[in-house]
DNA sequence: GCATGACTAGACCAATCGGTCTAGTCTCGT
DNA sequence: ACGAGACTAGACCGATTGGTCTAGTCATGC
């Protein structure tokens, strides 16, 4: 599948992992380079602003792959409960079969990025537009817009913070357990 | 009182605001020795390993002092809501404070650093600390210690994933909203 | 069959990186 | 008074950083 890739994608696709991995600047280009197999030339044809530039798209390529994980949980549920906690476990999992260090992969790329306006913008704008892929579910399953709204940026406040657990402690668990507090396990 | 400080603090303390601002890679020595006004070879005095131990020092101070704010905020409080209530309001205003930018210290100065075990159970040490402390404080004010663990565990989570989400919007309401969500603002 | 633009390839660059090392200063105990 | 150790000071180092630039390859249209 690889072998078929154009430069520009391998280029996309590698980055994506190693920021998520090690943050924009805990990796460099010559090792985005390497991995990827591309010369230093292509970088700058396809992407004339350099790191910056591929950091963008590679948060892009990141945020679409996890938009489809969203949709395949919310696909076969029931209920928004449901796909909510199919979604907290797809990850998990994800993040078990990871070697359990990988975090969000926009915050890791965009976030330790250099600190201007348009890193900040676009990891804003790619939270949103997962807030309300999950939000459309919600409303889809029968919930009322407003609270569609309010859980499932719950939701997602959940998972960034259990990703973050997780990572430090190498346990999956807390992300297994987001749904149980964002719905409650027991009466409050 | 920076001038009272003696190098070894002031090292500490410029370290660990810039490294919350942008991250362990994301600062050269070269800047936070710089705005500490200390010299090269006081630092490998102190640190012997450098910028690694000056991180894992940064991370403790910060800690302590985040700790600070956990009781001032407990301290104060007639139940635990309140209390946790009052923790989150305190976070809010620090980041309205501080710019709209600076997020966790622990994840910014110990997770973009090198991917080894020390930092990462450093981090983990220190988020079961904070966790610890607000568990303590939860059974002071009379929940029964399992509750008052996983309250606190979820009230950590939605911190820090809040966190994440303030630092995007540049807004601090996600942040006040934590404790709705934690502790339920309307039936489910 | 040849000109053109897209793309690849990598040598090369100044700047910066974290780190080492030696020299010097200051403050003690004696 | 002086020796010792703690600490400061910064020159210096090789490696690596992100980025530029030129040369070359390749497919396509004419």
């Amino acid at each position: 599948m690889t072998t078929t890739l154009s430069t520009r994608d391998r280029l996309i696709i590698h980055a994506a992992q190693l920021f998520q991995q090690r943050g924009y600047h805990g990796v460099g280009l010559t090792e985005i380079l390497e991995t990827a197999g591309v010369p230093k030339g292509s970088l700058y044809h396809h992407f004339p602003n350099g790191k910056a530039d591929l950091a963008v798209a590679a948060a892009d390529w990141a945020s679409v792959d996890l938009l489809r994980i969203v949709d395949d949980a919310f696909g076969e549920a029931v209920d928004f409960r449901h796909g909510a906690t199919t979604l907290c476990f797809k990850l998990a999992k994800l993040f078990d079969l990871s070697g359990h260090w990988l975090g969000c992969p926009i915050s890791s790329t965009l976030f330790e990025g250099p600190a201007n306006d348009l890193f900040r913008t676009e990891a804003a704008r790619i939270f949103d537009v997962w807030i309300e892929a999950v939000k459309a579910h919600g409303v889809r399953l029968g919930l009322p817009p407003a609270k569609a709204a309010t859980s499932s940026e719950a939701l997602w406040i959940g998972l960034q913070g259990a990703w973050t657990l997780s990572r430090a402690r190498r346990d999956s668990s807390p992300l297994r357990h987001v749904p149980d507090f964002v719905f409650g396990s027991d009466p409050q």
